[in-house]
RNA sequence: GGCGACGUGGUGAAGUGGCUUAACACGGAGGUCUGCAAAACCUCUAUUCAGCGGUUCGAAUCCGCUCGUCGCCUCCA
């Protein structure tokens, strides 16, 4: 029997929101649609990675195992016109992107993914797959070695999307001439071989694999035929996803996935950012602007996954300025130092906060509120920082316990032990040290200032000099 | 044309029937502390939740209509 945790998410297909139970105890298996690699990958592309990083993170946090499998599609019409373009065999193109895209995602704290499975390397199985759907007649093949699915053979389509079969606009931009199929809204499920294309010799023709099936093998493959929960962007319910449940189901008998999630565009410039827009920013271009990728990652975290977020300078800015706060807290905890009887009341605070935390989380995934729990502890601390009550250990605990939630956020930096400066710089701050004591208080600001050079922030406290690494500039 | 989501302060945004004359973050104004600076803290920054009607003892929260924005129906995270 599944075993209900107190997680609830919102099911795209049923509309409900639900507890999560996973079906194998203790094992959440999660399958999210990952980047086609044909190109760099956008801040929107990265905010649907990261809303499941942030899933992925506090199934973690509460306990239970996940297994996490993103798919790379490394075939596809993008991907052959894209190397053919530059001249490149597309195993070059793809890798070459695979790597950026993972480059980007690590920079961003993005947990790595279990499995990466590519479908070049699930030809097998895809071909599987067909033949199956073909013996159980909810596929066919065209003159030109194409296969399809058969809409019509599944009732239920459309029902993830509440879209109406009858009721599609087709052939609008569909070249109707490509391959010929039975009905226009068939997709599909292999492509005959074509000159100047990669394809591969199979038992089912010679060709190559259509886009929502690799989805379905590999997730089964890595999952098995029925898993917890399956993820993306809002734009790929349909046709992708639907595809993908006709597909799957259709071969199994078996319901595919347990739970669906969504997640809403991100927005610039008052519109959905995509490449066909023209309104993209990407990775490692705001890191070079000199934007931090800490910033980067709150600002493309911190709202709703179901919400529109409208990303621009300002709120990476934002993003940049309350990260700053939480580094801030950290150091000044890491310094302080006071020899009074530990309170109870700091251990308190930090629970109230780590309940606000996990109640929101829990519910749905709601960020911004488990934030508000987050920030509300955050100004608790600096307030008993400030009224010098809490003991040395008081500080230490609440320390350990904002780097605790931070398993699930992956925003703060933890304060770097002081034997980790460079030597120039453990000088410098001896020396300023020195300075002060002596109220040299020239020679204290010029020292200031040099280590500014080398992005060491300092300030003045009771508890003596503090020092943090300086925020990475937010622009350039 | 069909389907859906959303509309809360200067900005982002939580809250979905009474605890909220509305959390939290960013920004702004004033103050405290400080050799200076920075940080932090304190006070202020929406009598109001797109508009209009309705239900209710009571609504930002439920219902209806209107207006507006965005998305999907086509490659797309």
């Amino acid at each position: 029997m599944p075993v209900s945790t107190a997680i609830t998410l919102q099911d795209t297909l049923s509309g409900e929101i639900r507890r999560l139970a996973p079906l194998e105890p203790d094992q959440v298996r999660i399958y999210s649609c990952g980047p086609t690699v044909y190109g760099p990958v956008h801040v929107g592309n990265f905010r649907s990675f990261l809303f499941v990083d942030l899933l992925v993170r506090y199934l973690r946090y509460r306990g239970l195992r996940v297994k996490w499998v993103m798919n790379v599609t490394d075939v596809d019409d993008k991907i052959i016109r894209g190397a053919a373009a530059a001249g490149v065999p597309i195993e070059e193109l793809t890798e070459r992107w695979t790597n950026r895209f993972l480059e980007d995602a690590e920079a961003l704290g993005m947990t790595r993914p279990d499995v990466l499975p590519r479908a070049t390397e699930h030809i097998p199985q895809i071909v599987a797959l067909i033949e199956t759907l073909i013996e159980r007649g909810h596929a066919y093949r065209t003159d030109e070695g194409s296969i399809f699915f058969r809409i019509s053979s599944w009732p239920a389509y459309g029902k993830l999307a509440r879209l109406d079969p009858a009721n599609l606009r087709v052939g609008e931009r569909v070249e109707a001439d490509e391959y010929a199929k039975d009905d226009v809204r068939d997709f599909a499920l292999w492509k005959g071989a074509k000159p100047g294309e990669p394809s591969w010799s199979t038992s089912i023709g010679e060709g190559r694999p259509g886009w929502h099936i690799e989805c379905s093998a590999m997730s089964m493959a890595h999952l098995g035929p029925s898993f917890d929960i399956h993820t993306g962007g809002v734009d790929l319910i349909f046709p992708h996803h639907e595809d993908e449940i006709a597909q799957s189901e259709a071969a199994t008998g078996q319901p595919f996935v347990q739970t669906w999630l969504h997640c809403a565009h991100l927005q610039m410039d008052g519109r959905k950012m995509a490449k066909s827009a023209g309104n993209i920013a990407r990775v490692a271009e705001l890191l070079e602007r000199g934007v931090s990728a800490r910033a980067l990652r709150y600002a493309l975290i911190s709202v709703h996954y179901r919400m529109a977020l409208a990303f621009s300078d300002e709120s990476l800015a934002a993003a940049g300025s309350a990260i700053e706060r939480l580094d801030t807290l950290l150091a000044a905890l890491s310094a302080y130092r006071q020899d009074v009887v530990d309170e109870a009341t700091p251990g308190g605070a930090i629970e109230a906060a780590r309940r606000a935390f996990e109640e929101a989380l829990d519910d749905d995934l709601n960020i911004s509120a488990a934030l508000a729990g987050v920030f509300d502890l955050v100004r608790e601390l600096n307030r008993r920082i400030d009224a010098r009550a809490l003991s040395t250990a008081d500080a230490r605990a609440a320390l350990d316990a904002l780097l605790d939630l931070d398993r699930v956020l992956g925003v703060m930096t933890p304060p770097a032990p002081s034997e980790e400066l460079p030597d120039d710089v453990a000088g410098l701050l001896e020396r300023r040290a020195a300075a002060r004591a002596a109220r040299d208080w020239e020679a204290s600001d010029r020292l200031r200032d040099e280590l500014a050079k080398l992005g060491i922030a300092v300030e003045d406290t009771r508890d003596g000099q503090r020092w943090r690494r300086s925020p990475e500039a937010i622009r350039a």
